[in-house]
DNA sequence: CAATCAATCAATAAAACAATTGAATGTTTA
DNA sequence: TAAACATTCAATTGTTTTATTGATTGATTG
């Protein structure tokens, strides 16, 4: 009687498993991950065909991975209630440890230019007590409308270039974007080294924030 | 090229989720997660063929969960080197909420002996300080001997009802085992409280023990 | 109420996976 | 060096996944 409890718990994580067992869902769920979207906006996203993109969301969905909604002829995914983003959290975790290459490449390593200095969560916390640096949302603007850290600047990775001067040059910048996985601050803060900024970027991203617990700001 | 290296990252977790993706690797994993074992051992604990046990053991080594090292004739497999325990924790987390009746079962529940208190990590501490609980390791002898928790009193559960006059009446017995998945501690709480005795049992086990860097006694 | 749009369903063909069998490898023991 | 042993490899079969296509459902708009 014991152990049939065991394997019916192994069958359990097995079966979440599989619902993570495809790039696809990761990106998908990535994508969930920074807010409500329709299924619409998800294909295009990663790339994926209306229908394609709704069976993997709906396996996902079977997983408890996500929830859906209706909304006008919309369906409206989320993600699910359990402890996901700690989840996909820990397969990074996993990923990072076992391909240390990717890890090298995110922190800048030895491209020539300047290695780009990772900040973790709480290091941000204590500095931004002493207002000594700019924290720089560069995800598109519609993300940041649905929720940001408080006190952060939005200005969209694509419009960094054109709109450098806003950003005042006696403040350290610290980049932040949707996670470990999006590539968006990394960019960002290489930009403003070769302007001559001094800029890093957050370990992690928004959803990871927000599925802290720590406050979170919306426009309206 | 910010979106190439976030695809890359998407297919490695996919990858690595994949290895996860079946009972018979959880199953093995978790085995392994005990402390080294020769594969006829893994196969024999999760009633698979050699030939099979070894495949699913190359996957998971494929994917860094796993670590092989010869000795004599026997390969000897061993947890990988990342964070593979916490990997396992958030998975098992999120089954855990999303199949909450098997959490009921976990707990006692309403089956109409006395439900088990769960004990945390933090509270154990806590707890052995004042010397008043009895830390009760229930797994076999043998892997008692290979590790386990500081102070532990090992009875494996199929001598323990046995050995019941061991036990001293006037402490709360708290049972640990090889981790949420198993039953072990379960069924020794329930037992023990069918004697009469004070019993709970560790929310986790001893490779999560180990995992958080804790002490682990060895015997010799 | 017909037209439109988002999403899902259903059916298919191609690809990936799992368990089994028997042969091959590498180590120890006689 | 031959025999025994634990493990891995290779080939096979049956079963699941996957992406695609076209039809269908539900909800809004004219």
């Amino acid at each position: 009687m014991a152990d049939r409890t065991g394997q019916q718990l192994y069958a359990q994580a097995a079966e979440l498993a599989r619902a993570l067992a495809s790039p696809h869902r990761i990106a998908l769920l990535e994508h969930v991950a920074q807010g409500e979207r329709p299924v619409e906006r998800l294909a295009a996203l990663t790339g994926l065909s209306m229908a394609n993109a709704s069976q993997h969301l709906q396996h996902l969905r079977r997983a408890g991975l996500v929830l859906a909604r209706r909304e006008g002829k919309n369906v409206l995914y989320r993600l699910g209630e359990g402890p996901v983003v700690p989840l996909l959290a820990a397969l990074r975790a996993q990923v990072a440890h076992t391909h240390a290459e990717v890890m090298a490449l995110v922190t800048g390593g030895e491209n020539g230019m300047g290695a780009v200095e990772t900040v973790s969560r709480d290091e941000l916390l204590s500095r931004l007590r002493d207002e000594t640096v700019l924290l720089l949302d560069v995800r598109p603007e519609e993300e940041f409308a649905q929720g940001h850290l408080p006190g952060a600047v939005n200005v969209p990775l694509d419009a960094l270039e054109k709109r450098l001067a806003e950003l005042p040059r006696d403040r350290e910048v610290i980049a932040y974007c949707r996670g470990p996985y999006c590539m968006l601050s990394l960019d960002a803060a290489l930009l403003l080294q070769r302007e001559g900024l001094a800029a890093s970027r957050l370990s992690d991203g928004f959803p990871d924030w927000k599925a802290a617990g720590l406050p979170v700001e919306r426009l309206n």
